[in-house]
DNA sequence: TCCGCTCTTGACCATTTGATCAAGAATTAA
DNA sequence: TTAATTCTTGATCAAATGGTCAAGAGCGGA
């Protein structure tokens, strides 16, 4: 069993390779059915693997989900570590508005799979939310209150900031299916929310 | 059984509050754990009936979960529908986000049983989401396209800005787990976005 | 080639869970 | 009071599903 390799660091081909076979697949419908919703059996259909042979490189079900959890946490952070405090604030914000965007759409799944992790109460990442993610978002926030202290950005608490950006961004992904029957089917919804959103939030809605 | 009462609009006393006794536990558990993640014994123990009752007034799992996403269906549309055309537009919106954040605050069960639903495709809702959902949104967006026209208002996509506002104010609830860990337990979320979000989509970042 | 280790799977098991049903208890209308 | 109707539930079922296991196939190093 590869759990019980004596060189746990060493893996054979064929392992790596099925891992990611079974990540990718386990992304896909964890993100589009939740834990509960989704079965060992359809993850093993979608990556060709059986079900006896899934279960043979993660034990249990709910070590696929906490490892497709964690192999998509660091790049999750990714944007907002870029954040630069010698940067142009509104430029910063911008960028890191765009990057979000971005993120919502070319990778959906990791946002759907996160939302649903969070909704119902993160019992996976309650650990990841309370350590690492709080540190950054602290230490950006001191970054943005550093902005506003030089009056180079308007008096807003960092925090709701931050969470401000992190809502809207990602509804695009969450709330994908809303958005398309609210809108229609005609033009690319991101394409828009790319000029507005950073729009509305940079410069509010009171004309100026 | 009720579904072959003669007459369908009149219901027993009993039937009237052991229905509510059930939608009530419904929310709860629905919003908590998902469709597939809910049991329909844990609906039964939370309301106090058996299960074999519980399926005597809702034959099927699906049934109480269509009838809890309906009975709120209305009361989530209020608050957009009280947007008024006639009143000053930066505090119509104002008073909007208010009421919006007023819901996740009060209803955070509600608001999470729609989240849910939605991330998981609305295989329950859609209609709902293309039928009534987009008329009003449609309706509501043209009156802030009027504002704009009129020069009292910042010239922002209306249909972004109102899934800006439902984005932001929904993920006081929705994400609820994740903003009290990246806060800590110290004072009130709500309390200071209330404060943070108007003043942020109403005057923005840049420094006025 | 040969041997040990890794990989694969068909068959199977135990539990959970949505749903049914017959029989009896409670309620209501006359 | 009585009879019809509504309500309640213990027992039970069938399907879905997470997980196991033994046996065999495949691979890689010596």
């Amino acid at each position: 069993m590869p759990q019980q390799n004596p060189d746990p660091i060493r893996k054979t081909r064929i392992q790596t390779q099925n891992e990611e076979l079974i990540l990718d697949a386990a992304l896909e419908v964890f993100s589009a059915y939740g834990f509960r919703g989704s079965t060992v059996d359809q993850i093993a259909v979608k990556c060709g693997l059986s079900k006896p042979n899934l279960l043979y490189y993660f034990r249990r079900k709910s070590d696929i989900y906490t490892a497709v959890l964690e192999r998509t946490l660091a790049s999750w952070l990714e944007p907002l570590r870029t954040l630069d405090s010698n940067g142009d604030p509104l430029l910063e914000l911008s960028r890191y508005i765009g990057a979000k965007l971005a993120m919502s759409r070319e990778r959906p799944e990791a946002s759907r799979l996160f939302a649903n992790e969070i909704l119902h109460g993160a019992p996976a990442i309650g650990k990841f939310l309370r350590g690492p993610l709080r540190e950054l978002v602290d230490e950006k926030a001191a970054v943005i209150q550093g902005w506003i202290k030089a009056g180079r950005l308007a008096p807003i608490d960092p925090h709701h900031l931050i969470f401000a950006i992190w809502a809207t961004t990602q509804h695009y992904a969450d709330f994908d299916v809303q958005i398309r029957a609210v809108l229609g089917n005609g033009g690319d919804p991101m394409k828009s929310a790319e000029v507005a959103l950073p729009k509305l939030l940079i410069d509010g809605l009171r004309p100026r």
